[in-house]
DNA sequence: TCGATACATTGACTATTGTCGATGGATCGA
DNA sequence: TCGATCCATCGACAATAGTCAATGTATCGA
């Protein structure tokens, strides 16, 4: 059953699963429905899409609170969410905790969504 | 701040606005987040897979209850979240209800995913 | 017309999620 | 040392989501 569509099922890429492979299983499906849900929350959508517009691809919670219109705790709350998916990685320096996107991470996310 | 990160903003293709655009709208946001959370639950994720994956790429109901391990009422439910989230189309053929992959829809996000 | 089949919908229940205010822990500047 | 700043965690709450059994609806075959 592995003709038709999608993906291999044993990739080297160690990361992420085949997404749409025939022969998904209930862990690899697990982990990407992880990174989805993740990605299932408009404002989370926009603090990706903030930091990755910021200078250096990193900002702050402070940089953050503001233009998403939330309150720093739920920003916090988010921003875990995006680290715990591995979407995200932090960095403390200083009393700042800088946030950037997990290079290649998102773009293992969309391998896995498309055909091939 | 156009400049860094990913995409377009006022992308011409209608379905998908850009994922990691700086730019990105709250209603833009809103429509991305909706499909990711679609995605966002592994037994959604399974049948997704699975209806690519049999023949013809669709598969009605009774195809996919078993493999699944859950009962009829929760893949209907399931099912209708991904309709709705508009990555899955229903036909109803007879008494059968056949579900495909809307084409294109998961390109779209996939591309929304990647930055440029 | 009748029974069986294939789905959808409803109702109910538990678990998870998004949100905030309040609090706590670190770090920096004076 | 002290106050201010930056952030995480806690506790609470309403809202949403996943699941199933039971029921309803439509279609097919006899």
């Amino acid at each position: 059953m592995n003709a038709s569509l999608p993906l291999l099922d044993d990739s080297p890429a160690a990361c992420c699963a085949p997404v749409l492979a025939p022969s998904l299983t209930e862990e690899e499906a697990l982990r990407l429905a992880a990174m989805f849900k993740a990605l299932g929350d408009p404002n989370r959508v926009r603090l990706l899409s903030l930091i990755t517009a910021a200078e250096g691809h990193e900002a702050c919670i402070c940089d953050l609170t503001e233009p998403v219109g939330l309150s720093q705790p739920t920003v916090s709350h988010h921003m875990k969410k995006l680290v715990d998916a591995g979407l995200v990685e932090r960095e403390q320096r200083g009393r700042w905790a800088y946030y950037r996107v997990v290079p290649g991470a998102l773009d293992h996310l969309a391998e896995a969504l498309v055909a091939r």
